[in-house]
DNA sequence: CACTTATGGATTGTCGACATTACACAACAG
DNA sequence: CTGTTGTGTAATGTCGACAATCCATAAGTG
């Protein structure tokens, strides 16, 4: 022991619960809110000693939370050069999407080789229906969100989650980009119970036919909006 | 200018391309290598100052290097307490294979669609057979791996080359660590040339299904041999 | 003896300074 | 004027030292 006392406080009641958050950890999380908000567009360069200033911390937090980044695939690398929000080209944004195609089948294959439950998946439609008709867009993108997350979980595969999640934060941004188009969110709305339903029948093709068709509507969302060079 | 000459050689002929490989980068070939070959087993713990010490470089690059082993996902990190080799289980493993099957399902079928050439392919399915003739063991797995590569490549599809490169890093390791049968890997050798038939009649659905079947038999070469606990 | 409470050692987390590299721009020869 | 050659600057790469944290173990108390 050499500085603080320590003693009492067995536990700190409830308030101030811990700040053990490593600042590389605190650092990416800042610097990930801000690309996945789009107020860091893709291409902007990334210098540690600026953002060490900006931050008051050292730059060796900064580096390892780029780093973090780096593995999220939000930031590339040009050795020597400099670090920079990774370019986000068409090709890309397509690619992200299929893939998450891919992935949400094999969850909803899963889902009904294992007999999961659906109730979770019924409450996020519910969610998602009370948003539409509440026109609070907000947490209509956040129903929807909760919906495929939910469907991922219950695949019961802890590396699918992980990577499901990891393609996710590129939508976050994606999403962030373009220019949203209320209108046709809300209808597709309207997607998910069917889906629900082909689960609860057991009907496997209906229910990847369905979950296939409705994610590559999401896909198309995105007119080309996003030309990013650099 | 302040130390080397630097002069002359416009372009070094050949011979010493360039060692403007950064430290951690190195350091973290090192570990990886050691980690996929098995030396460093999971559940093995890395301490920053003995491996900096024992590779003569400061503790920085080496954290580094460990960050982006742990982006491989070979690494886990438990706060203020170390890092370690992540341990694998055998859950771990049998969702690495299920998800190596969705890969190179999803690849088939995108070859399919884009009328990808397959001259590589029946390379790689040659060379299989001719180190199984040879009963050269190693050239097997480097060919069965080639044909395996070469087919995600074939696909088109960055995105699912990163994710089945990094899904790969682990099928390594597993494959390093389980007690190697030789006898059995050469009877599916014979799987390939199939698959590429399929290809190349254009059956999308007996495509996929071979190349499933051919996963999951790589999967079920592993006996649960893997029981790394701590 | 059981249980709490210091304390020491080992390991990670953070910092500031120095070394190295690459790029841009100015100076200069032809 | 054009091409080359030197410099300077700004960024990353690397280092060693210090601070904060956790764990195990021992000391103390009822």
């Amino acid at each position: 022991m050499t500085t603080k006392p320590m003693l009492a406080d067995p536990m700190p009641p409830d308030i101030a619960p811990i700040e053990n958050v490593p600042l590389r950890v605190q650092v990416a999380d800042r610097l990930r809110s801000a690309i996945l908000s789009g107020r860091l567009r893709p291409g902007t360069g990334l210098v540690e000693t600026a953002l060490a200033e900006q931050m008051n911390v050292s730059r060796a937090p900064i580096r390892e939370a780029i780093q973090i980044l780096e593995n999220d695939g939000l930031v590339e690398t040009i050795a020597y050069k400099g670090k920079r929000v990774k370019p986000l080209t068409a090709r890309e944004v397509a690619e992200t999407y299929s893939l998450r195609e891919v992935f949400e089948v094999m969850a909803v294959r899963r889902i009904l080789e294992n007999g999961a439950p659906l109730d979770l998946l019924r409450e996020h439609c519910d969610a998602m229906t009370a948003a539409a008709e509440a026109d609070d867009f907000e947490a209509l993108v956040a129903a929807d969100e909760a919906f495929h997350h939910a469907l991922i979980m219950l695949a019961d595969h802890d590396l699918l989650l992980a990577s499901w999640k990891n393609l996710y934060l590129r939508i976050h941004q994606i999403m962030a980009l373009r220019n949203r188009d209320e209108h046709n969110l809300t209808e597709v709305a309207g997607n998910h119970p069917p889906i629900v339903q082909a689960l609860a029948d057991g009907d496997a093709d209906r229910a990847v036919k369905l979950i296939s068709d409705h994610t590559r509507i999401l896909a198309a969302f995105d007119p080309a909006t996003i030309a990013q060079d650099l």
